[in-house]
DNA sequence: CCAGATAATGGTCACGTGACCATTAGGGCT
DNA sequence: AGCCCTAATGGTCACGTGACCATTATCTGG
């Protein structure tokens, strides 16, 4: 692999200008940019991101850190986010929690092993991590959660704004005439913390209902969970006519459970969603959903991230929020047909 | 951020020493190693991959470029190279190369900035990249195509063996009756190259069919374009009795034609499609598909990749197949209701 | 014609590590 | 006692870069 030292070598100057050329070429003449960039190009020379990282004490990697890559608003993200940093020329280092703290401890120590600039984190559930992540800032590394943040959280974050969302999607359920209205489960107040699940109940409060104790299970937060809940939910003397899904994966587990069921949407019961999955058109009939604007919080994650760390404001906080937006598509109807 | 010099300070003991309580641990007196593990565990220190990687001359990182994050197929075989990656000390590179050449290439400049060991790389079309992936190669990193290889690629590779399935899918819709046989059109054979695409004809000869001329378009790779073509295939005055669907992503695009158009499945055509996607099982009816082992073929490649590059064997080639399997769920059928 | 400014180029060193060689102490053998 | 062997530990240097300082040539104004 050819280094700097070849290339001013070619181009008969000291390694200095050589470099010059690449990080201040103003600086140079003409006639010598020329030449050096001459042998640059016949060498097929590529700057050593990994001496140069040692040297200036700041990588341009980036390290992002997905709850589950098969969901699509973790792909999404991750394609928003490594468009990003290519743009400037940062690599993305990607690793894949499965939501599992023993995990994601592994790959924070991956990350930190590399030294990235950067962090972006969906953090795991049970979350004994959080010092380590703040270790992490305290030693240089911009730390940004995305989609979900600590309570408390000192970092700067990024998200959907889950409230505004929750009060929209019941609002719409309440105005179609829906009073049984129950969301797939609770999460763990400790083990999972998630604001949808946490403002679901004032925002039955806000149309005057109150959340059905009956419907309030505690869950996993999987396909799988929220499969079997949608089916004890829908065989309890009263069930539900409206369910309200808080993410896209566990809508599939509703959708499985009640076609086994054998029950008609929107006539026998209405689904509402979080996230606009491509397979929720193409079902039948496709479903009412509420999408998040993933590629604008995958930018947005990154510009925080990048500006904070070349800026040298690592002790800046950001947070944004940004609004979610309802598309209706027809698995949502007055109840009783 | 604490350096092994900082380690041994606190040991009391030379750096050469503390680093052998990691790297070597067998050639220290017990109570020595025990200081020293103490004092790395109070500093929180961990070892400077880009430092090392530096010293080295070869980095702990592997590069993975995908053509669509997007697709489950990507995703899928995203979480394998990561969790084998992580499994053996090494972070992953992700980029996203959007099939398109020129943002491959950027992709690749940054990769080779980064001097990753190894590149797992689904190449983009147009592909005006061959000569630049031999430099890499050339410069020590190995190379290893998945899901599809440059003619004549002089690279490893890890392949769906798409002739064996081809065939089988073929076979199987001629011996449920099907004569009219289309696939959702021909990819171009120097822009697109693809197995897939190609064996086609010959399955069809194998069970005393040709391919009717009026079904082959030369079509983008893409959810819209298979959208379109199954629009016109469908409006022929004789149009295909079962529609077979060389990627999962095209698959989507003509479940929603075929629905507009009001066409059942499978009582007015038959689908079959290749990738196991969710969706696939979710809408009305479930579909036919033939099932990639995708998180095989993720472990398989850097088991491979890194293997090479650890027992420093650059110049090995290993090429595997593997085979795919056909799952029946109702949406092929015997033409004609 | 020269001081001082500026343009253009050159030289040196440290970042943290791993490879390699060097040194010391003690134990077993003749 | 003298030798060698091994266990345990220490010292040095280069990887390629970027920050910083140094040097030389050319120009400008009085």
């Amino acid at each position: 692999m050819p280094s700097i030292l070849d290339v001013a070598k070619r181009a008969g100057v000291a390694p200095t200008t050589a470099k010059r050329a690449i990080n201040e070429p103003h600086l140079l003449a003409p006639a010598t940019l020329e030449r050096v960039r001459k042998a640059i190009e016949e060498l097929g020379y590529e700057p050593d991101q990994v001496a140069g990282g040692l040297r200036r004490g700041r990588t341009r990697t980036l390290g992002l850190m997905v709850g589950n890559i098969i969901e699509p608003f973790f792909a999404s993200l991750t394609r928003s986010v490594a468009r990003e940093a290519r743009a400037r020329g940062y690599a993305l280092m990607v690793a894949d929690s499965e939501y599992d703290s023993s995990l994601e401890l592994q790959n924070l120590r991956l990350f930190r092993g590399q030294r990235v600039s950067g962090l972006i984190i969906r953090s795991a559930f049970g979350s004994p991590n959080l010092d380590y992540l703040k270790q992490m800032q305290a030693r240089g590394t911009y730390i940004l959660e995305i989609d979900h943040f600590y309570p408390d959280s000192p970092f700067s974050y990024v998200m959907l704004d889950g409230r505004q969302c929750v009060f929209e999607g019941v609002r719409y359920l309440y105005e179609l005439g829906h009073r049984r209205i129950a969301t797939l489960g609770d999460y763990h107040p400790v083990l999972t913390p998630d604001e949808r699940s946490r403002v679901f109940p004032e925002a039955m409060q806000a149309v005057g209902l109150s959340p059905n104790p009956a419907y309030q299970r505690v869950i996993e937060r999987s396909e799988e969970a929220a499969y079997q809940l949608t089916l004890e939910l829908m065989r309890l003397p009263e069930p539900p006519t409206a369910l309200f899904s808080l993410t896209g994966s566990e809508a599939a587990g509703a959708f499985r459970a009640l076609r086994e069921l054998g029950l008609r949407i929107p006539q026998d019961v209405s689904l509402l969603t979080f996230d606009n999955y491509s397979w929720t058109s193409l079902v039948t009939p496709p479903l009412d959903v509420i999408e998040q604007p993933v590629e604008e919080m995958g930018r947005a994650a990154v510009e925080i991230v990048l500006d904070a760390v070349e800026h040298q404001t690592l002790d800046k906080v950001v947070r944004r929020r940004f609004p979610g937006r309802l598309i209706r598509r027809g698995s949502c109807a007055p109840p009783g047909g």
